[in-house]
DNA sequence: CCGTCGTTGCAGTCATGACTGCAACGACGG
DNA sequence: CCGTCGTTGCAGTCATGACTGCAACGACGG
């Protein structure tokens, strides 16, 4: 109950491991796994710590990795200082689109290179030009995406 | 000509942070940062070594990160023995290209994860089904994303 | 054949960051 | 008020990987 099962500690560590690729440390990467299978899908903290066999104090700063407009939401009970954690219904979804809209943040950066190229000739500036045309492409095509991915599956998300 | 201006170093420096970010290695940022504003376009590794104050070595393995269907590629003259380096023209699509595929490698993986909570209660695979609905939209939406790109824009690269 | 170039391997340095374990704290239900 | 819980900070360990500098090699134009 507490305690994945060979099974799923395997699931969890192939979560974690794609996930590291992606810059996440390797414990948020495995609360992000346990989270999909564990059950009950709400977890304390505490729980959680000793599922995976974390500290409790980096179990906590994983977290925090998670929470704040991440995958992972925190839920609170009535009568119940525990704290409960488990994957946010739509969460993914805005995990994707934010990692997607970091894309904006590089055609800032190409923005930025053409006005340090502002007098070279037209040429020399085409390499850039490109690019930036390519991430304002993205950037306008991606919303669209996730809007109509909203409206497909995302409507009915459990309370 | 060989050493880039105080802008363009700074340029280049935010393009590597940028890359850095994503798991890349300082030094093929930089790289990627300068093939985009050097002039001439072209440069061969001891030029961009020079530039960009590195060892031949470190240059060496960083390139090869960039460069095998990467967004840099390598050109040869006839009758000079130096290799250049340059940007690809469409190597950056490629690259963002290949770098959205890889969510088909994650899932794979809720793939697996569902296999194992095969007898679990319908309720329970919840979780990891819409997850896997999410990115099985986006593995048949992406590609179609690029290919409009493609076609937009992508027509006319340059010989 | 000589000299330069790009690549590769290796030893070694250095910075970074993930993680543990402990201590201290506030919150809060009993 | 007591006890548990989650969080935070800190010191310390450990693994990883980026990078340098050197040596050795094959390729190849002169």
């Amino acid at each position: 109950m507490s305690a994945p099962t060979d099974d799923e500690a395997a699931f969890v560590d192939e979560v974690a491991e794609f996930f590291a690729r992606e810059g996440l440390p390797l414990i948020s990467g495995r609360v992000l796994g346990w989270l999909l299978v564990c059950d009950p899908p709400e977890q304390s903290p505490a729980q959680i710590a000793e599922a995976l066999k974390v500290s409790r104090s980096s179990l906590s700063t994983a977290v925090r990795l998670l929470t704040p407009g991440g995958p992972v939401e925190t839920v609170r009970r009535p009568g119940d200082r525990n704290v409960y954690l488990r994957v946010a219904a739509d969460g993914w979804s805005r995990m994707l689109e934010r990692r997607y809209a970091q894309g904006s943040a590089f055609r800032r950066i190409t923005e930025h290179g053409l006005r340090v190229l502002q007098d070279a000739p037209a040429e020399r500036r085409e390499r850039l030009a490109y690019v930036n045309e390519l991430y304002r492409f993205l950037e306008s095509e991606l919303p669209a995406l996730f809007l109509r991915w909203q409206e497909t599956r995302g409507k009915d998300p459990a309370p």
